[in-house]
DNA sequence: TTGAAAGCGCTAACAC
DNA sequence: GTGTTAGCGCTTTCAA
């Protein structure tokens, strides 16, 4: 078995004694072919098996129809079904994907822009890493990449579509002020910029309901794990006024509280309500008593892809960037 | 804000008074220029802020240095993981990871392949949609371009590196009869050629125990969702002679078995035992009462991205096509 | 030690 | 309607 030559265009030509531009015209289906030529053209490309060389379309064209990805992390479920949508939609308009995960380490993320500027992708989607270092992702717009961003990134001046924390927080917080709770932990991954917007949620909701500021207290877990979020649990019920409620800014955060529950004999959500953040879709079926904040990343997704997309087309037209913010919806689990 | 023109080879070469293949080489470190003349071009292509065009680079080296991975479902946690495991190899080796979804269709395995292959990618890695349709992966492979299946696809002769799907099921199956368990149903996703093997083990668990075959019975679920698994209970349980224990071939499958259970008032794993397929990361801060075969993704996908680009690197060489078949451990929870 | 020239496979501008 | 020519940005002989 050998490597085996692949058809080229000037395969294609030799075999039809067209021109090598006449084959590409025709495999392109440019109106300005006779039919009779182009349906040649196409039946013994199909005989000889040719496909285009996409790489040396790039080249000429000056454009991969390549799309990059970078994420934090994809087993983070909300950045899964993120990653899935992108796909879909890109794959639908005849896109490419390529896939990088930084890891929430500003230093991964900058390598993985560069190798996408390198591999010169058309634009880039990012779920950034860090809510304050961003000049790295800036730089790669203004050297002409289109970039979207899937998370607020104030102060950015990036494009954007991303969901509303604060809003999302504030109905949380409503929720559980609604069930008569007056002492509110949150979980605080510590690394997203959304998470500021998810404390101030949480506050103005406390404020709107006339209760002291103490109402909402902070705990950082480090990170934004189960096993983080099973750690921090100690730190939070150490606290004599313990809280009733827990908003975890993740929802792997929320898991691991739970568990930490579950072996401490805390009956959730009898003792402890616990609100994470999640997605329908990917918690229909969960048994796990937790109230969520839907994420909604298909949707911010498709929005994104769109977004990315409908620019490119008009990539001489330099529209302006836009910050585009989704309120999500609140899920209380019926389970208990 | 401009479209700004890019630095090019040519730039550096202009503004150091060198060729373009004395940059070239400078900039790929060759050790046949002096030192000098090296740094000199080294600094003023930074100033440049010059970094090369990938794409260029791969028309003129006939190699990519990009790896596509076709993944049935990314929603799967297997899944999740195994891709996040082939991206982080990948990047560690200096390649890019391009990335499509087949859900499960053989007809959009066979797009997404194509595609794969117009972008003349270096190798594949698949996870393969359907158990006996792979002809176009087969085709892909004699075509040149080095693919490896993630999952065992019996009698397709490509090269794989995938879960022992057999022994996992024996193993919990021998596990659930030694709890005494006299009737076992599984609940078969129906898709992917792993489940005859899993039954297969099942059945050998059996017999080795010396009990009727009847102990096994085997309900199609249709699909691999906790949806399908919730759905198909119903039937599972019409049986008068009711199984104690499940096996699911997913673990959403099981997840849904679950649920129908908490709804139906009975308890797991009290009056039911149930175990699905699963990985170690994935689970570790799981609450739910499952016995799970540890579906080991992470592990698969270093050995499979390491077996590949081996294979890259010894092109010409075309070492035979192999089947490595890891064995799985059984997770029992610890949880009630 | 460095440079000139050809070529990777395709597209595009302009002839004919 | 179709062919010719040049060129995308880089690497790679082969000379000097």
């Amino acid at each position: 078995m050998k490597p085996k030559p692949k058809t080229k265009l000037k395969d294609v030509a030799k075999a039809t004694g067209f021109s090598e531009n006449t084959v590409s015209l025709a495999l392109r289906g440019s109106p300005r072919l006779p039919e009779s030529t182009r349906d040649l053209i196409l039946r013994v490309a199909e005989e000889l098996n040719y496909f285009p060389n996409h790489i040396a379309r790039s080249l000429a064209n000056n454009a991969t129809r390549t799309i990059g990805l970078v994420l934090t992390d994809i087993m983070n479920p909300t950045l899964t079904l993120a990653a899935r949508t992108i796909e879909r939609e890109l794959t639908k308009a005849g896109y490419g994907m390529m896939f990088a995960a930084s890891d929430t380490s500003v230093e991964s993320e900058k390598r993985a822009l560069l190798r996408f500027q390198s591999y010169q992708v058309d634009g880039i989607l990012v779920y950034p890493a860090h809510h304050r270092k961003f000049d790295h992702i800036v730089a790669v717009a203004e050297a002409g990449t289109p970039v979207l961003l899937l998370a607020e990134l104030r102060g950015s001046g990036l494009d954007t579509v991303a969901i509303d924390d604060m809003a999302g927080a504030y109905k949380v917080a409503c929720h559980l002020l609604g069930l008569g709770h007056r002492r509110i932990a949150m979980l605080d991954g510590g690394f997203m910029s959304g998470n500021d917007d998810k404390r101030r949620g949480i506050r103005q909701a406390i404020r709107q309901a006339g209760l002291p500021t103490d109402t909402l207290i902070v705990h950082n877990a480090k990170g934004t794990s189960a096993t983080q979020g099973y750690r921090v649990m100690p730190a939070v019920m150490a606290d004599p006024n313990k809280p009733t409620a827990l908003v975890a800014s993740t929802d792997a955060l929320a898991t691991g509280a739970l568990r930490w529950c579950g072996e401490n004999g805390i009956s959730v959500p009898g003792q402890m309500a616990i609100a994470g953040y999640d997605n329908t879709e990917v918690s229909e079926f969960s048994v796990l008593p937790l109230t969520t904040v839907n994420y909604a990343a298909d949707e911010i997704s498709r929005i994104g892809v769109a977004r990315i997309l409908h620019r490119l087309e008009n990539k001489e037209a330099r529209l302006p960037a836009e910050t585009q913010l989704i309120e999500p919806e609140l899920i209380v689990r019926a389970t208990t």
